[in-house]
RNA sequence: GCCGGAGUGGCGAAAUUGGUAUACGCACGAGACUCAAAAUCUCGCGAGCGCAAGCUCAUGUCGGUUCAAGUCCGACCUCCGGUACCA
């Protein structure tokens, strides 16, 4: 051990190392609880950024916690190394998208490494290696098999220019993003995955994982899903042999249906298509879908007109006008709806731009329901209704249901309904089917092959993996690059033999997603995705950390995933990840000047800014350091290129050091908000470093006579008893902070034990051997507590301290609190006069009620409080206060 | 609009779940060491009044419950995230 603390040194040193020892490598061992600490892998851009480091510093911390806890625990890390930026990168630089990722890869694992984390880097696993997507191609077989994959008909975003596909981000505000041109739609036969068969359980098994998941991510996974119950009801078209069916939620509203509404889409229209206006329209409805037309918060006006059929209301007989609009959605329930302009705030809308009918059959119900004033059987029409009344009530101006409550006249009309034939009860979802086509080269192939005698037949199993070429044409225009390879596309139809072309879609990435943590419990294995041996040691996965941004996506599929594997005998369980952590996202302070051009903005990094305080540490300006001019100061925003407010991690490690920039990045917030990255903080965090580290160093041969056992009480100093004291709560508080992953608050429990050592005044040189044994309590409780945050510093301290072995793979553990020395010996109980602070008395912890009520009231301060006023009340609280309440 | 979440010093944040509001850190101020600077160390640091002891006011706003409210209830304001015509 150095006297002075060199990161660079001791990180290196200690990383080397745990790669020879093989410190994190792991096996199944059934005699040892697991537990499986995951972190979401990473899309190789080519560099770690804050955001990285943060999400892998997390789970270290809870990783290394869980190893000294004595849990056998497997921590893996790989790579989502599929996607578009490979193939971006082909097209500019003509570099092959594997050269790119793989160079990408070595260079991030690169920075990773020094960053320390414990990974078992043994079980690293890329998505685009055929080891790997060999058993998306057999997941995909597997699901086929059961009729859980299927073809249609679905449009994609396609640049009439470029004749390319074009993502939904690619073709935003309806136009390509390289060419600009205006985005059509166009129908592709694509590849969906049956996700909707599996909505009710998504929903249902909710209640599994409600502990551990946040509120947040299961709410927004509920919406998504969006269950609705409501009911079918066929509407007759009136001269005609065909009835439109429509879904809705509210059929207790339907004697106040005043007209149907379809879809563009609707199939119902080939009968109104005669008439010019109707075509007119649907074609200007479909011209102006086209992209990603729409921004959040911009809603379509709604839109429509009238088809000339007539529908009749099977309840009412009433014949009303069907109506084709841009509301209604061909993919979500019948496509067409029963429009009832009182009780729905679209109809209403609709209702009154074209003057249709607005008919009120709900009346509000007061708590007293007999006690409506007028007769809720005629409800006068001509009230003007400023807005639809879209809660339930009871029914009016309904035939035979009215005075019926909405609750009872859902179940009665639906149930009648089905009886008559007319209709039924149903649930519907919000939840599509997943289509995981890609027009893409970087992904898994689709292991299908197309002949023109056997049609669509599927990869035999002993032909897999279905191989990406290795070289391809990549030009951003014209056909999908795979799809230019001639020996990729002609092959042979594995039933007759004969020639056939190969499908050339591949996979989306989020399949590659979806379960490669189940890979990392068997990553090598060549007979099958995993030995489900060691899946069901291993799996689910104890804690999982990732952003926020993929609670929906990324988490429902990976969480449907589960379920089909569990469905095809994989896995035994409903539910890959217990609990679920969503770190906030790393922002910086942001400078800027005004650009030349009016509204835009030139951005400097923060390293290039000098910033001006007052007294109080407020910051009143800044200038830019080259030219002393000032800039503005900015907001605190996520940090990218585009507001210049990137850190790099490298430099940091390199100026800090891995430790001092993990303990910061834990320290500074708690995981789940954003974590504003300041320089001046991580400064902290090193110098928290230095003296913890300076520390032991002035103690490391203190301790080389004293006993290991505790020794008694009474020879202990007073500032000894008290940092035993110390020592104990705070292994406590960070244990349990820990267990929550309340890093920032173990940090500072850390941080108040070195300040109780460096304050109570023992030191190396005089010291009793009593005392010395409470210093190395403290200090060897302190390295060992510190290893989640700083493992290189914590080994380095602990060889310091005379310890051969390290800590892990030692019988090293973290350290048991003694309740009883966490105790305080004397408390000071805050005294209460009428709720307001007035005094402290002195009290040990078990001190009877009574005492602490005569000790309050015969205290000075106290006295003069209540002197001469009536005791009303004395409340007394053991251990925590006294409120004496006067008059 | 709807659904979630959050508002506490100059800043990031604590507060054992109703019991001493502001732990820990950053920034800032003063001092020690130094020729000097850095580093380090010591002290101070919510606001107001006061020589002081101390008092008063402070957890987005207003009201309520309670001996006691950052914490519970009601209404509102602001900010952040998600989402979008789902019938």
């Amino acid at each position: 051990m150095d006297e002075k603390y060199f990161p660079e040194k001791i990180e290196e040193k200690w990383q080397k190392r745990w790669a020879e020892t093989g410190a994190f490598e792991v096996e199944p061992d059934d005699s040892r609880a697991k537990f499986y600490c995951l972190e979401m892998l990473p899309y190789p851009s080519g560099y770690l950024h804050m955001g990285h480091v943060r999400n892998y510093s997390v789970g270290d911390a809870l990783s290394w916690f869980k190893r000294l806890q004595g849990f056998n625990v497997l921590h893996p890390f790989g790579w989502d190394s599929f996607g578009q930026p490979a193939e971006q990168a082909a097209i500019k630089r003509n570099v092959m998208p594997r050269e790119w990722t793989e160079a990408n890869i070595e260079h991030m694992r690169g920075q990773l490494k020094r960053l320390g984390i414990s990974y078992d880097w043994r079980r690293e696993i890329a998505a685009h290696t055929p080891e790997y997507y060999k058993w998306d191609q057999w997941f995909f077989l597997r699901m086929f098999e059961r009729g859980l994959i299927y073809r249609k008909n679905s449009p994609v975003n396609w640049c009439p220019k470029e004749e390319t596909v074009l993502s939904n981000e690619q073709s935003s505000g309806g136009v390509c993003w390289r060419c600009g041109a205006s985005v059509l739609k166009r129908d592709l036969e694509q590849w969906f995955v049956r996700t909707s068969d599996y909505a009710q359980q998504l929903l249902d098994d909710m209640k599994e994982i409600e502990q551990g998941w946040p509120e947040r991510v299961l709410t927004m996974q509920r919406n998504w899903i969006g269950r609705s119950e409501g009911a079918f009801v066929d509407f007759q078209i009136k001269d005609a042999d065909e009835r439109v069916r429509i879904f809705t939620t509210r059929i207790d509203t339907i004697y106040g249906a005043t007209f149907v509404v379809v879809s563009t889409e609707h199939p119902i229209l080939e009968k109104a298509l005669l008439k010019e206006e109707v075509a007119r329209f649907v074609e200007r409805v479909r011209a102006s879908r086209v992209g990603a037309a729409k921004q959040p918060g911009e809603d379509e006006e709604k839109e429509g007109v009238n088809t000339g059929l007539f529908a009749l209301n099977p309840f009412s007989g009433e014949q009303v006008p069907v109506w084709v609009a841009n509301y209604v959605l061909m993919e979500y329930g019948a496509g067409a709806v029963m429009a009832v302009p009182a009780h729905d705030e679209r109809d209403f809308e609709f209702a009154q731009r074209y003057s249709l009918p607005i008919r009120r059959v709900i009346e509000r119900v007061s708590h007293e329901q007999e006690q409506i004033a007028h007769d809720p059987v005629s409800v006068d029409q001509s009230a003007v209704m400023p807005h639809a009344f879209t809660d339930y009530g009871i029914l009016v101006n309904s035939s035979d249901w009215s005075g019926k409550l909405s609750e009872d006249a859902k179940r009665e009309m639906a149930a009648f309904a089905k009886s008559k034939g007319f209709g039924e009860s149903a649930v519907t979802y919000r939840l599509r089917d997943w289509g995981i086509s890609r027009q893409r080269f970087w992904g898994a192939p689709i292991p299908v092959v197309y002949c023109d005698k056997c049609g669509v037949v599927p990869v035999p199993d002993d032909q897999l993996p279905v191989r990406l070429p290795e070289r391809a044409e990549f030009t951003g225009t014209g056909q999908s690059p795979l799809a230019g390879v001639a020996e990729f596309v002609n092959t042979t139809c594995p039933k007759c033999e004969g020639a056939a072309r190969r499908e050339t879609d591949t996979m989306d990435t989020f399949v590659d997603s979806s379960w490669y943590f189940f890979r990392y419990c068997d990553p090598k294995n060549e007979s099958g995705p995993f030995d489900k041996a060691k899946v069901a040691y291993w799996t689910p996965v104890d804690q999982y950390i990732g952003g926020v941004e993929h609670a929906v996506m990324h988490l429902l599929y990976t969480r449907f995933w589960t379920k089909m594997m569990r469905d095809i005998g994989l896995v035994k369980f409903n539910e890959p990840v217990k609990r679920l952590m969503t770190q906030g996202m790393v922002v910086a302070e942001t400078f800027y000047r005004e650009g030349e051009d009016a509204g835009s903005k030139v951005y400097y990094n923060p390293a290039d800014v000098d910033v001006l305080r007052d007294d109080k540490g407020r910051v009143t300006s800044a200038t830019l350091i080259n030219d002393g001019q000032p800039v503005t100061v900015g907001a605190f925003e996520k940090m990218s290129k585009s507001t210049n407010n990137g850190v790099d991690p490298d430099e940091m490690i390199r100026a800090y050091g891995a430790d001092a920039v993990r303990i910061f990045s834990l320290f500074a917030a708690p995981v789940e908000n954003d974590l504003r990255w300041q320089e001046a903080g991580i400064d902290g965090a090193l110098r928290f470093l230095r003296r913890v580290y300076s520390t032991v160093y002035r103690w490391r041969r203190g301790f080389t006579d004293v006993a290991r056992e505790a020794t008694a009480i009474e020879e202990l100093s007073d500032a000894a008893r008290a940092l035993r004291r110390k020592t104990h709560q705070t292994i406590l508080r960070v244990a349990e902070d820990l267990q929550q992953m309340h890093f920032n608050t173990a940090i500072a429990a850390l941080m108040e034990l070195l300040n109780e050592l460096s304050d109570s005044g023992i030191g190396p040189d005089k010291c009793s051997s009593a005392d010395r044994f409470a210093v190395r309590e403290a200090l060897e409780s302190l390295v060992v507590m510190i290893a989640p945050f700083a493992p290189h510093a914590a080994e380095e301290m602990w060889e310091g301290l005379g310890h051969a072995g390290g800590l892990i793979g030692s019988s090293v553990r973290f350290p048991q609190a003694d309740l009883d020395l966490a105790k305080k010996e004397l408390l000071e109980i805050p005294v209460q006069v009428n709720g307001k602070l007035r005094a402290r008395v002195s009290a040990s912890p078990d001190t009877p009620e009574e005492e602490l009520r005569a000790a309050a009231l015969s205290d000075e301060k106290v006295k003069a409080f209540i002197e001469g006023r009536e005791i009303v009340k004395v409340i007394v609280v053991p251990r925590r206060l006294v409120n004496i309440v006067v008059r």
